[in-house]
DNA sequence: CGCACTTTTGAGAGTCTTCAACGGCTGTGG
DNA sequence: CCACAGCCGTTGAAGACTCTCAAAAGTGCG
């Protein structure tokens, strides 16, 4: 699958019929630049200057940092509602790529709108931070899988880890598609794509799951929930942020 | 070395000679609340309530995360200059746990003013965006070392991490005592303690860096920097920001 | 429909962990 | 001031887990 980069085509704001809003910036994704990604296409690579936030509104990304040597770690898969982008905050450029698993469509969120929608509404500001606050924790939850979790429990983890975000998108938790490669799932979990895959294998014969190429189904979430252990960081719902008092996402 | 927990003693603002501002909230450190943190001494622990951000002024503390089991990861040492406390942004408690390694001492911060501030100034938002960006900077970092990197090359990348962040801060890139534990390093990098000292023992050997217990000095930066890779996550010399237009800090 | 990539599975090698023992250092109390 | 207890650090040996290399089957895109 060759990547390409995405061309910025659908990038004049229009409307849609329903209001499908999301809790990060802007307020109204109806009246929100949208931009298509095709299946393998980038939208945007490590050094490009960054100026944009991304929210995806349909489809799957993968992110992952490029070594200078070329080797590349993925930091994350990105599913509806998830803010893409925010690793360019910190030097004005890009350190990670993302590419499109399936064709996709993201909200175009232009930064310094962002600022100034964070400036000037206590909920914009509100909306900013939880979304600096999410990538935090999410990246900390990361250190701990990676740093104390063994192949399995890895693995186990993901998969809750997915099964909770489609919940959370009114998707099954039960079944879904692992847009995803082993290979990327490998290097996102700090495994071998052949770890992955027999891992994978093994929970199947164990009857925790059922794998069949891409497409997953949890059979045993208890099961799957001890093995990763209380001990590992929660993938649990979600607590109630303080900066929260907008409440949940409509629809879904 | 029992933890206990940090009384909040010298929590009142006070004045002091020179003024020794920092590039995060507030401006003037010279009028800024402080806090005493003993040896072993408990910040503020995990699941405590989120209300203020803290900037190490003195000393070094660690964070950790702590599960519900009561095994820990250390996510991070902190020397000064550094932001602690961002993790409990999102939820309004804190996820992890922080605990000095020495006698230190912590500006406060409450963060409902560091709100006030960056939505009042441009260059408060500015600090307060690129606190966060640093951070997510920093874990992405971590993953990537914890994701692909073998022993050696994370206590390697540890030690390159530590110089450069006390050669910013004015003291020797070459020399300096590492304040924790092995089994703290461990922990941070995923590794058994004996794993650590192990490798600190060889690159002992080879020439490459001289321990003598918490005593360290590299020998050999290039073959560190060689050994880590290029490939592996930028612990070099900071990216100027976009925020920042306000520039560096002032003598170390 | 075929080529290329992906996935699975096996076998052997390597790294890191686990268990264990020993010496050193530190802080405490007599 | 010294003795002691506890923690820290080092080192060894065996074992577990994951990686590497390799081959074959499966899948999907063009």
């Amino acid at each position: 699958m060759t990547v390409t980069r995405a061309g910025v085509s659908g990038d004049a704001p229009f409307a849609e019929p329903r209001s499908t809003s999301f809790d990060v910036p802007p307020v109204d994704a109806s009246r929100c630049a949208r931009q298509r990604v095709r299946r393998g296409e980038m939208l945007f690579g490590a050094g490009d200057a960054f100026h944009t936030l991304y929210v995806v509104h349909a489809g799957v990304l993968k992110s992952f940092t490029v070594s200078d040597d070329g080797l590349t770690q993925v930091t994350g898969f990105q599913i509806p509602r998830d803010v893409v982008g925010l690793d360019g905050v910190g030097s004005g450029r890009h350190l990670s790529e993302v590419v499109a698993l399936e064709d996709s469509e993201v909200f175009v969120l232009p930064f310094d709108q962002c600022q100034r929608w964070a400036k000037e509404s206590a909920h914009g500001q509100r909306v900013m931070t939880r979304a600096f606050a999410r990538e935090i924790t999410r990246s900390q939850e990361q250190m701990v899988l990676l740093g104390v979790m063994r192949a399995e429990q890895r693995v186990a983890a993901f998969l809750l880890d997915l099964s909770e975000r489609y919940g959370r998108l009114g998707y099954s938790r039960l079944r879904f598609l692992l847009r995803m490669s082993r290979h990327d799932i490998g290097s996102y979990l700090g495994l071998q794509l052949e770890t992955v895959s027999r891992v994978l294998s093994r929970l199947h014969r164990e009857g925790l799951v059922q794998v069949q190429g891409k497409s997953i189904a949890l059979l045993d979430l208890p099961a799957l929930r001890l093995l990763v252990g209380v001990s590992a960081g929660r993938l649990s719902p979600e607590v109630d942020s303080i900066l929260d008092r907008d409440g949940g996402l409509p629809g879904g």
